[in-house]
RNA sequence: GGUGCCUUAGCUCAGUUGGUAGAGCAAUGGACUGAAAAUCCAUGUGUCCCUGGUUCGAUUCCUGGAGGCACCA
């Protein structure tokens, strides 16, 4: 039989984690999560990290493995993933795959380019030109180094900007002669699950989740890690804003409505990037598992 | 009950010496191959409370209502 990942996407609060868990013990497998923020064990409280129950009710691969203080990217994840996914194909036909985080759920499942690790000293003297000059000198050197890429990409993002060229010059070629090199094939083919539903209710379950959150020991987490804000883990939504009140900046009731809003803004990203995907089969998070099924090829069911 | 003020976008409010209107926030659409819960781009969505009147034309002026706020009884 041929190996298959079901893949569920959809944006935060909307129900990945039960509908996941849920299909792995329907197909009794295992699930990969494709979360860029459930990787980090010190943080669980901002990041709904899956409850003890929930990871004991099916395996969880990729939940908490890694530390903030580690550097850990997309191509690093895709690495770890594919090999894992190697090993649970070894006894599973179906793999499930969960998260909200697009593009880590496009390096799994279509691949990235490969791209050679860049020394990071480079990353930091391009943010420290962009910090004293702003935008323009980045956009002149990328002129310069790949012309095609600087037709190509935004020229008013920072982080898209910086990254083409750190690779320019990190590597001596143009970022744009690493992108499409082969496509690559996967070992197995992918259904895509999205859930969606009305924007209210998503927002509403957005509410109600930060509000759960704060009364859970959201401030207090984010007290332990306030003296890590500035690490890349922590540039996340939850954790930032109660930065800012612990700076005196925001009230704390302030700081919670920001959270809210910036998680409601999160979620129609999330949205955004996975209505890319025309395959997607979409479902309705009020539906039911065995409706759910229903809608899955005939060979899965 | 009387007097005064208010009623315009989802919210707070500006404005139109009469030619159907615009800010902030919220919201919406989009991009995105190693920072991705990041980062970036674009967009005004409207019985101008209702009703008559004056007028070529009323959200704007006038009459009468309705609702709200304040003060006086």
């Amino acid at each position: 039989m041929n190996k298959t990942i079901i893949s569920v996407i959809g944006p935060t609060a909307i129900g990945k984690t039960k509908l996941a868990i849920a299909l792995a013990q329907h197909y009794k497998t295992e699930i990969i999560s494709a979360d860029s923020r459930q990787f980090y064990k010190e943080m669980s409280i901002g990041t709904a990290v899956p409850s003890k129950k929930e990871l004991d009710d099916a395996p969880h691969h990729f939940i908490q493995h890694k530390s903030i203080f580690d550097s850990y990217s997309v191509g690093d994840f895709e690495k770890e993933a594919l090999a894992r996914l190697d090993s649970l194909f070894q006894k599973n036909d179906i793999v499930i795959l969960v998260g909200g985080s697009g593009l880590y759920v496009k390096a799994v499942t279509e691949g990235l380019d490969y791209f050679p690790t860049i020394d990071p000293e480079i990353r930091v003297k391009l943010n420290n030109i962009f910090a004293k000059k702003n935008i323009a000198p980045l956009q002149e050197q990328l002129k310069k180094l790949d012309s095609i890429t600087y037709s190509k990409i935004d020229l008013n993002n920072p982080h898209r900007l910086i990254r083409a060229l750190e690779v320019c010059i990190g590597t001596e070629k143009p970022y744009s002669s690493f992108l499409n090199k082969n496509s690559k094939n996967r070992p197995f083919n992918t259904i895509t699950l999205g859930i969606e539903t009305e924007r209210s209710i998503i927002y509403d379950r957005i509410n109600q989740r930060v509000g759960l959150m704060v009364s859970e020991g959201l401030i207090e987490e984010a007290k332990q890690l306030e003296k890590h804000k500035s690490l890349n883990a922590l540039q996340t939504v939850g954790y930032r804003e109660l930065f800012t009140h612990f700076n005196g900046e925001w009230t704390l009731d302030y700081a919670i409505e920001e959270i809210k809003k910036n998680t409601r803004r999160f979620a129609k990203r999330q949205l955004t990037w996975f209505r890319k995907n025309e395959k997607t089969i979409w479902v309705d998070c009020k539906e039911n598992f065995s409706s759910i099924l229903e809608k899955l090829p005939k060979e899965l069911k």
